[in-house]
DNA sequence: TCGTAATCGAGACGGTACGTCCCGTCTTTTC
DNA sequence: GAAAAGACGGGACGTACCGTCTCGATTACGA
């Protein structure tokens, strides 16, 4: 998941890469990503600054792992019978990390990194985990497409787009109610073709 | 916006004020929201850099300005006979406008300096055109609501929340494609109930 | 005293200038010569800033006069039997109104405005009492000079440069004392022939 | 001066440090200390603003290195058989660094600083070299002082007074003929026992 | 076992932008 | 028609980070 950019596997980053990675998550939960500083990280996990620069080229990268190490560590699952239940489901846990993390503060600050410099842009494009179509993909459509079933793309995009715009402007809001609500809309975006005019 | 409703009127220059709103207009659109610097505003609109502080307090603030000096403007009517032709008319007179002002790219600018600021966060919220849903409301039930209409709330909070990632992720795709896809995925949100478990 | 440059008399100028002296020599007792804004003293004033512009060409020029008013208001007399008594007197009476007002302020940060600029340099040459010699010559050498007393000049230059560097170095030490120690040396200095030799 | 005295030295750039300095030196000669900005000598120097607040706390703080540079570097040795003849020639020696370079126009800026601002107070009370009474000192009573030898601290004093009012008078006026005044009127103040009523 | 080379801490550095302050002039409005 | 109110151009200030860079000191590996 981090990137290392080094061919042979690199001599010496036995901890640092985690106390890097943690200090910068500490510092952005308290502070929030903008006003972390790559100094400051580097203080505070007690490493050079060029450390950090030396395995991830800009601060986005950097945030791109701490993002993607609060979020993968935990499964999301979202079990369950149907498809709104499981996206309602998976939506509830990913909540719930953003509640206890500082991961929807990360989120919020690297949207708003990747519209200001397309490098940034580029790294969250791929980087986040709602950003990759496939976890959600995977709870609303396992069990092969019906004729009424949601469109998976469909349903991802809008779920991204309205859990980005809450992160923006609400990175407190992250509640189980707003997950089912996020969930319904999105599951009735996808299940209408695309195409106006049907029912 | 900034015009506070004194007892006196404030002696702000009128052509002063339109000059730095057209010089943060055309260097966003050159060089994308970040890359301008309220120095070069200033330089380009042939004022002092107080003359700008003194109207407006931050950089987001003017750009909000700016945003909605370049929407306003147009009349964005969204006439048709039914919702979703009028919401996809209304959307394809803004991607218009996206297309052919800065506008995309100070709303992207927008969004990434509200992730990161609050104060940004407050004039963002209350100040761009699609931010207030009366706009997309007026569109979508102009007629009063009928049962099976969409909540148009929640066609604006969909459409917006696209909009906006699409503004973030590719500023320059805003198509007429685009305005039909993000209308039909708004009206279907808006068109399921909220509660979950209705067809 | 004042500078006016109009030909005429002023048409409205009734207690404006002094509200105006009064205002600048407050401030600057309070903070200091360097940290008043002729802003401030405006306010002070109840004035507008043009009004003090008017009259003043700078703020040096300003605050030369603040000085002569407070200074000249005051009989600087310097009675006694001998120059060393008189010259003591002076700087007495001199020194007194130094601890009292905010003449040592005003001349210390007109000294420092001397140094920077060359326009505040012309106005405290001409414009400072101790820099008028007539004053200190006065008390020096009233009734005609001996073979053995002290140059007038060179007395008043010793004094004058002694003054200005308490003012510089220390406002706050204007001391009875140190009147005496100054006379004492600038009547030393100048009871000296200045050419080398002689006892 | 700037030399912290830490178990590691600082890092700080020599080949910089000169730059500056020479830069700062060159400025305030060729347009006199006020007008020369900090962000001037970095320009000058090929070196970043922030290069030079990191040494340098402020203005005054750098140009008092300016100037004990353009001072300390010439051996003012003041030599001759007795006092006055010693004195002369320190002031002469003086004189010409002041006419030969800008320490004299530097020397008046700080004077200047200092009236207006007591972070300069203390640099100048401690950095100038006619503030630090050694030189004078030594140049004036080097054998003992007998029974009518003059007080070095009076000499020092007058004589660091009478300089310090023809820089910020007539910086230009550093003559020969000047030194020779100076040094007489500052022996003869201090000759003078300070208690008055000796001959 | 010991050189050798990388890794790392420390932090200086060029650069860019920030937002503030005040000067002295100009413009508008009020009395 | 003078004064208040205050906008304005201009310019310097001192701060904050960015990402690059140069130092030695460490330290693990390969000879």
């Amino acid at each position: 998941m981090q990137s290392p950019a080094c061919a042979r596997p690199p001599r010496r980053s036995a901890g640092k890469q985690a106390a890097i990675l943690a200090a910068a998550a500490e510092l952005a939960g308290r502070h929030g990503y903008a006003a972390v500083s790559i100094e400051a990280v580097a203080a505070k996990a007690g490493v050079a600054k060029q450390t950090i620069y030396r395995w991830w080229p800009t601060k986005p990268a950097l945030f791109v792992d701490v993002y993607t190490g609060l979020i993968d560590r935990a499964a999301l699952t979202g079990a369950g019978p149907d498809a709104g239940t499981r996206l309602t489901g998976l939506l509830r846990e990913l909540f719930r990390l953003y509640r206890t993390t500082p991961a929807a503060r990360v989120l919020a600050g690297l949207i708003g990194a990747a519209a200001a410099d397309p490098a940034a842009r580029a790294a969250v494009r791929s980087g986040l985990v709602l950003g990759r179509a496939d976890i959600v993909a995977v709870a609303v459509a396992p069990a092969g497409r019906g004729l009424g079933d949601p469109d998976p793309d469909t349903v991802t995009g809008v779920a991204v787009a309205l859990v980005w715009q809450q992160a923006i402007l609400d990175p407190d809001g992250f509640t189980d109610a707003r997950a089912g609500t996020i969930a319904a809309q999105a599951l009735a975006a996808g299940a209408c073709p695309t195409d106006p005019g049907s029912p």
